[in-house]
RNA sequence: GGGCGCAUAGCUCAGUUGGUUAGAGCACCGCCCUUACAAGGCGGGUGUCGGGGGUUCGAGUCCCUCUGCGCCCACCA
């Protein structure tokens, strides 16, 4: 240790450190990642990228910290770590933003116009109608959009002191994003992993695309039960049915009853005629139907949920859709409907809305009387885009996905595989994924019809009459890639062919947000562009993110890794809770709660918002809470001034080690320290690492330094002093080193007062040359004979100094051993005279002060 | 309907394979300008460990059950 203690402050101060240290960082290159280690001296993070539009969230500051804690222990065993991050642009989110403010609209039929500008940049004026403008010079306006909020953005995650290595910066919707995804794509259609259909498909008719699964929540929302009175063809009466989508009824196809429920089974094989429509459907048998609900027969519409298609397609039934991209009826009669009153019924509704559709058949149906009874209102569950307004729809519709077992039971069993190989902290939090891929009930439906994302890169051969032959697929050239198919034309094509009789097509299409960010592994550690750094990087060892994305960012990269390398892309997956604001609801923006982490950053330093939020255990959610901010900001005033006081001492000769019983306890206490912390940390228990290495720390202060100040100034002699102060400069670099993952900033301020080099870059204590070095139990009696003393001055009202004429000590053998062995340092830190010890049961400590200094001075 | 998690001091939470009198911080109260730190230090009170039952020499910890809260999932006529 060598003696260079003049760079230690008069009076040691947090603020400042950020800006010093963050500066000092990237210009040495603390964080960079060494590109020479090979896989296994590798520690690689798949973190998650943020969506760079708006502000800082809480949230972010959380989790990103408990990730950065793993990554900087790593780092300090000697890994080389890969800590890159991305910024997750593509998407809706960019797409509405950019529409507000610019006042244009995607329309992907029109022609790519060079010369376009967009009419507003920032006030759109109300009346202001949208613009229509083709899809490249729609994504040309976002790319704008984005880029000046990423820089924003990346400010702010930088003052988190976050030790990414910022050269491996990436965004989702950049040229090598859009390389990565569309390879990925194209080698899991030449697999046989993605496949296009034209089916019924769950469809957001305000956002006018198709939705997958994993996109899907159920709200309750209030609907009513209306009784409907279907006719039987053989006059023999009506028949009854509830539904609460009586808005549905001209797409009535069949009815249906449980094939065991007696009521029904005379009625199987014949006909009914819908009410108002006139239009005759055949009475079915299905087991899916439950003869307890409703009055136990239904009626099946083309489509008002998912059970209509399962029938519709089980049972063979004819498609009657009449609900459109935009959720209207369809302008045009159907043909179905042959009665003249049926045609004059649907005349009225032709055209709306859901909403006006059933409130003009219900009115309709209490003219005709075929409504009995008031509607019966109830609160059920529909379905919605997580992000929508209104229910979604099932629509007809041809989409691509891609295969992740949800209707293959080989292919759902090995992602279940998966998920038991993959390491999860919390373990319990394998249960969601198991839930999850267990509940699939069907592909993953990739294809988007949005515009701000990466295309899907295809185009299909047109026939005789510009009409697509889907099944007739052009695909690109790797060597092309990305590719934008709305303006390449396919090889042996020109672009005068395009949209023309046998000419061709673009995918009008983009793959969902998920389907590029399930291959943040590839697009960060260089899959296509750089193979070698990507054989240093995959599979990675760790995926932090949240438990609410488990379905859809970490399932979809384990679909994607498992098709394209037979292997999970990364060995753990480190999930972290949510915040909670005190009122335990979660914060997010909808709900108004949120904080701005910059202002608590200020108001508390980076290392106290960081402390509070590694006090938050793995996975738990946790709530906000500032009082955890003061105290880390407490912490970090603390180690500033024991650090300077402990340096104060001097540096002990370079020989000397520690030879007193009580130094050498207190290092084997900190052994312990260490192996606790060094095996939380393994485990991404940061949360444990900090609770261990603080508790240590708060008592190394209280209680050691105070025990032997004394003996460290030189009270009891050159020997005595070099052994304290050879172990407080020991402990004292273990503790900088342990706090390093935690406080980045203050530990680094405080290493530099007397280390060379960054903290971070220093190697993480080792536990085993100090194990075997005292005796731990020792410290227990010293530190609570130490209470005792100051108890006694407390009661007494004295001060600390007061002296004690004589302290008693009864206790076991070893007490009174371990006090007589700490007896000098003992009697210096309570101001004791005169000890008396004797053998007793238990611990009991009697303090008689000196009357002297038993008497309090007025003022 | 299925699954998971949580329930410990007024508050926020620890309590690792069951092991003495259940811990920390905050808050509250008291004392102390002690030569690192008064935006500090020292000390103090506070618990039917959600209810009930069981296993055990011994249960906050394991098993069963009930209650409350939260989350995830589910085909929602």
């Amino acid at each position: 240790m060598s003696e260079h203690t003049k760079n230690i402050p008069e009076t040691p101060s947090l603020d400042g450190v950020e800006a010093r240290w963050m500066q000092r960082w990237e210009a040495d290159g603390t964080y960079r990642f060494d590109r020479t280690a090979t896989r296994d001296q590798v520690f690689a993070i798949d973190t998650p990228p943020p969506t760079a539009s708006g502000s800082l969230h809480i949230g972010h500051v959380f989790s990103y910290t408990h990730t950065d804690t793993v990554a900087r222990f790593h780092r300090m065993r000697g890994k080389s770590v890969f800590y890159p991050i991305g910024w997750d642009d593509n998407g809706l989110a960019t797409e509405r933003r950019v529409q507000n403010v610019t006042g244009v609209r995607c329309d992907p039929t029109l022609p790519f116009d060079p010369d376009f500008a967009a009419p507003f940049n920032g006030d759109v004026p109300k009346d202001h109608r949208a613009i229509p403008v083709s899809r490249p010079n729609f994504v040309s306006l976002c790319h704008g959009v984005i880029h000046a909020d990423e820089v924003v953005f990346e400010q702010l995650v930088r003052r988190l002191g976050i030790s990414i290595d910022w050269s491996f910066l990436y965004t989702t919707v950049g040229p090598r994003a859009q390389r990565v995804s569309q390879l990925a794509f194209l080698h899991n259609l030449a697999r046989g992993e993605a496949y296009q259909q034209d089916a019924p498909t769950l469809y957001d008719i305000d956002e006018r695309t198709a939705v997958a699964q994993a996109e899907m929540e159920d709200r309750d929302v209030p609907g009513a039960y209306h009784k409907l009175a279907f006719h039987r063809s053989d006059g023999a009466g009506d028949l009854l049915i509830d539904t609460t989508r009586p808005e549905l009824l001209a797409s009535c196809v069949a009815m249906v009853a449980h094939p065991d429920d007696a009521r029904y089974q005379p009625l199987f094989g014949s006909t009914v005629r819908t009410p108002l429509f006139e239009v005759e459907v055949p009475v079915l048998a299905h087991h899916l139907a439950e003869p307890d609900k409703g009055t136990g027969i239904a009626m099946i519409c083309t489509f008002g949920d998912t059970t209509d298609v399962t029938w519709w397609r089980e049972l063979n039934l004819q498609s009657r859709a009449l609900i459109g991209f935009d959720g209207r009826m369809a302008i045009e009669t159907p043909e179905w409907i042959t009665e003249p009153a049926g045609r004059v019924a649907y005349a009225q509704v032709s055209g709306l809305a859901p909403k006006q559709t059933q409130r003009k058949i219900v009115e309709l149906l209490i003219e005709s009387g075929e409504m009995l009874g008031e509607p019966r209102p109830i609160s059920h569950p529909v379905k919605f885009y997580e992000r929508g307004t209104r229910p979604l729809e099932i629509v007809a519709t041809r989409q691509w996905y891609i295969r992740n077992g949800g209707r293959d039971e080989t292919l759902r069993n090995a992602l279940l595989a998966r998920g038991e190989e993959l390491t999860w902290h919390p373990a319990y939090m394998h249960n969601r994924y198991q839930n999850w891929v267990g509940g699939l009930n069907g592909d993953w439906l990739i294809s988007r019809q949005r515009f701000f994302g990466v295309p899907i890169p295809l185009w299909y051969r047109l026939d005789g009459e510009a009409n697509p032959l889907y099944e007739e697929i052009f695909t690109p050239d790797e060597a092309q890639l990305p590719i934008d198919p709305s303006v390449t034309c396919p090889a042996g094509f020109t672009e005068d062919q395009r949209g023309k009789p046998d000419g061709f097509v673009g995918d009008p299409d983009v793959m969902d947000t998920w389907a590029t960010s399930s291959m943040t592994p590839h697009i960060a550690g260089g899959w296509i562009d750089d193979p070698d750094l990507f054989a240093r990087v995959f599979p990675m060892d760790m995926r932090p993110q949240a438990h609410d994305i488990i379905r859809t960012w970490l399932f979809g990269s384990v679909v994607r890794s498992h098709h394209e390398h037979g292997c999970l892309p990364w060995s753990n997956a480190a999930i972290s809770g949510w915040i909670l604001d005190p009122d335990r609801k979660k914060m997010s923006k909808s709900k108004g709660n949120v904080v701005t982490p910059i202002n608590l950053l200020e108001e508390y330093g980076t290392d106290a918002v960081r402390y509070w939020a590694a006090s938050g255990r793995p996975g738990v959610d946790t709530a906000f809470d500032e009082g955890q901010m003061k105290i880390g900001r407490k912490l970090g005033t603390k180690l500033l001034n024991a650090t300077k006081f402990v340096l104060g001492f001097g540096a002990p000769p370079a020989d000397a080690v520690p030879t007193a019983a009580l130094d050498r306890a207190m290092l084997a206490r900190l052994a312990d320290v260490i192996d606790e912390s060094t095996r939380a940390l393994d485990e991404f228990d940061y949360a444990r690492a900090l609770e261990r290495t603080e508790a240590f720390f708060w008592w190394f202060c209280d209680d050691y330094v105070e025990l032997v100040k004394g003996r460290a100034y030189g009270t009891q002699g050159d020997d005595a002093a070099h052994s304290a102060r050879a172990a407080l400069r020991q402990a004292l670099d273990i503790i900088h080193r342990l706090f390093a993952p935690f406080l980045p900033f203050v530990a680094e301020e405080v290493w530099s007062w007397w280390q060379e080099g960054s903290v971070h870059a220093a190697s993480w204590p080792d536990a085993a040359p100090l194990v075997s070095l005292g005796d731990v139990s020792l410290l227990v009696p010293v530190s609570e004979v130490l209470a005792a003393v100051r108890r006694a001055k407390t009661e007494a009202k004295l001060s600390q100094r007061a002296a004690v004429e004589e302290l008693t000590i009864e206790g076991p053998a070893s007490a009174l051993a371990a006090v007589e062995a700490c007896r000098t340092d003992l009697a210096e830190a309570g101001g004791v005279t005169e000890f008396t010890l004797s053998e007793g049961p238990a611990l009991m400590t009697n303090v008689r002060l000196a009357p002297s200094t038993d008497v309090r001075t007025p003022h």
